[in-house]
DNA sequence: TATGAATGAGATTTCATTCAT
DNA sequence: AATGAATGAAATCTCATTCAT
């Protein structure tokens, strides 16, 4: 909790960046690791991924992500300043995927061609969840003491409001303000999923999306008028 | 509005037990209290909403509990098991609360009326919201390891949705499954607000009942199509 | 366990001291008891035989004895003025009693006859056990530290013991000390039963009594070179 | 002796579980210890039997335990889970001599050859017990809760009594039920023990050897009758 | 005589982080 | 680059005893 120092991450940076891999939301201090630190750093991301999952952000230990990674704490630390450490990196890589794909959405027309690129969309930010669902709960759950400034979840999520808000604003029915819209949008489509996958409720995949393009098209692009 | 709290507390005690399975000092559920002791439980409750709600399920402490309602450990376990117990409690109180108000959701019809109504309703939601928020926001963050079976979250806000599918399914467009509906629904409602005060929003309260009703009511009750 | 009082009792003798119960062991700090205190009293006994039997004494709590006496706090420590003080008050009748089995044991002759009247004297000791096994049983568990004076078993059952030995003495074959003997005797014939009630072994009791007297007789009476 | 102990914790750890199931800073029970590992775990089994034999069971205090061992209460975690478990350990360790000691009993002639065989297997459990007193005393003050299955103690004293009377069982006299015979044997033998040891009597160690030599010859062996 | 409520000292336990090798 | 061991601050919980009515 009480961090001291004034670097977020263990280790100085030399100033020999190396990207190391940009999937994993490798570390920004900037070590150059050999063969065998990256297996370890990747060890540890995905132990971070497991126990996370398992146990959501306040109930996992460090200790859990060390015996998941088969190494140390001692290791741990040499990667990470503390839990928030590795936790940020896992996140700011979904973040990164989330803003993509925000920008990725297209334009909606009010007509069924409109539905299905939305429809399509969603196929995108289903498979998304899916994949990274055990990180997006646990940053849900981590709640506003966890990180420096605000909600983390909250800060990019409203980033992708935003960018949303963009494309949706031009739409949208008469009487409807495209900020709060955007924001009911990401509202909606984030908490469905986190009910969805978290629940383990039984839908079908298909009437999902069906019922989702349906409702957003018809509530937020005006789709029924059509 | 503590006396509904206090009596999800004050079950009668018939004395007839001698069980001494029971712990020394067991909490105050199954106990009748006097005057005196429903003060304190009153104190206990509503120091829990204010400590819930300054830092969070997890941050909190039992220790802030007992400062800000001016008591002492032993008589917070007097009454509670752990700070979970007392989560329950006040959880419990909110959950009762949103039960009610999806049972008191009216018919939509797909005309104006229709949107006017449930307009009102958000504003019910919205009021209710204002006033639990504390609560809810640290049961969202609660986590899945807070309680016995899964997130109570999901159990009251599926109960919530079950509800709402009841009357929401007759009215929704072809093509949409009304469960499916329905959770959408709760999720957009319920992670709006969160957002909303979470993050401090500057929105205008009739703009965004305006922007809600006018998209769950096309969204979800055809209301375009009228 | 830090007792301010210097008085072990709760109430200070006013000198109308009034023998209440010969039987239960009422405490000595002689108040008048009317015959609701008198309930009183005995329940809280009664209540203290139960917990003690069940929970052991280090185990029984305080909040324990006054459930099942159905009566509270507050009364308890009208009547004792602490969980020792009750104990004490349960013991010493036991002790009581022992004491005065102890006198009663007959002269053992090293014939047929002397086994029989040992046997006859075990089956009063095994009556006492069967009764008192409670007490007993918390009493050898309660440890050096539970009382004033070393251990109130220890120096009982050695008053029981040197008791034995003076009517032990002149029997014992040759190279045999006692007071030794004695202990051992006291030993045997308590800790045996201990097992025997503890462990719920399903000894018949004639093959017990028959066993132990044979044992005792040939051991500690020279009986069988008679 | 200690390499004795420490080999009842030291079990391998293959590495294999993954399992998020056991609690941060599990005991040592299943890790490889390295040198300093090993001697904090015998330092904190030496001041175990010191704290035991100084305090009790029941009054012996972790902090008293980390104190004595010069080490911290985080460190006596992650040997042991509680008090218990680090008593356990200690235990287990006199339970398997005293069943070595019970299989060495030798057979028992009913000649003086015989009493000689039996007075110096009775100075081998004296022996014995004056090593491990401390932890034998507080184990037969733990009661009936600090174990999970009714009192260790009963447990393995009757383990004990059960292998004496196969020895025993051929050379009892007629009328006497060898397992009840057993049983005695054990109690006369382990509380003469106790008392002894507790009260700290002034018995002279030869003298006691040939009292109880004599008595359980005579009593268990038929010896007085050769 | 009785009692429900309150107390707080003290014990246990956890776990992020640092250290020494 | 890795690791096992150690730490201690902070949190939780218990329960004998006292208080006020």
């Amino acid at each position: 909790m009480s961090d001291t120092r004034a670097d977020s991450h263990a280790l100085v940076d030399d100033g020999t960046d190396v990207v190391l891999d940009g999937r994993a939301g490798a570390p920004a201090q900037g070590r150059e690791l050999r063969a065998r630190g990256k297996k370890t750093l990747a060890r540890l991301l995905d132990a971070g991924r497991v126990v996370f999952d398992k146990r959501g952000y306040h109930a996992a230990r460090v200790d859990d992500v060390v015996r998941v990674a088969r190494t140390s704490h001692g290791t741990f630390y040499l990667y990470f300043s503390n839990k928030e450490d590795l936790f940020r990196a896992l996140v700011i890589d979904v973040a990164d995927e989330m803003t993509a794909l925000a920008e990725r959405l297209p334009d909606i027309t009010p007509d069924t061609e409109g539905r299905a690129a939305l429809r399509s969309w969603l196929d995108e930010f289903a498979a998304l969840y899916d994949e990274n669902g055990s990180v997006i709960r646990a940053w849900t759950e981590s709640g506003p003491e966890a990180f420096e400034f605000g909600t983390l979840g909250i800060e990019v999520l409203g980033g992708f409001g935003e960018l949303l808000a963009d494309k949706v604003g031009s739409k949208v029915p008469a009487g409807v303000d495209p900020t709060i819209a955007s924001m009911a949008f990401v509202a909606m489509t984030e908490r469905f999923h986190y009910f969805w996958m978290t629940a383990n409720l039984e839908f079908d995949r298909d009437a999902v999306l069906d019922t989702l393009a349906r409702i957003i098209h018809d509530g937020f692009f005006a789709g029924a008028q059509a």
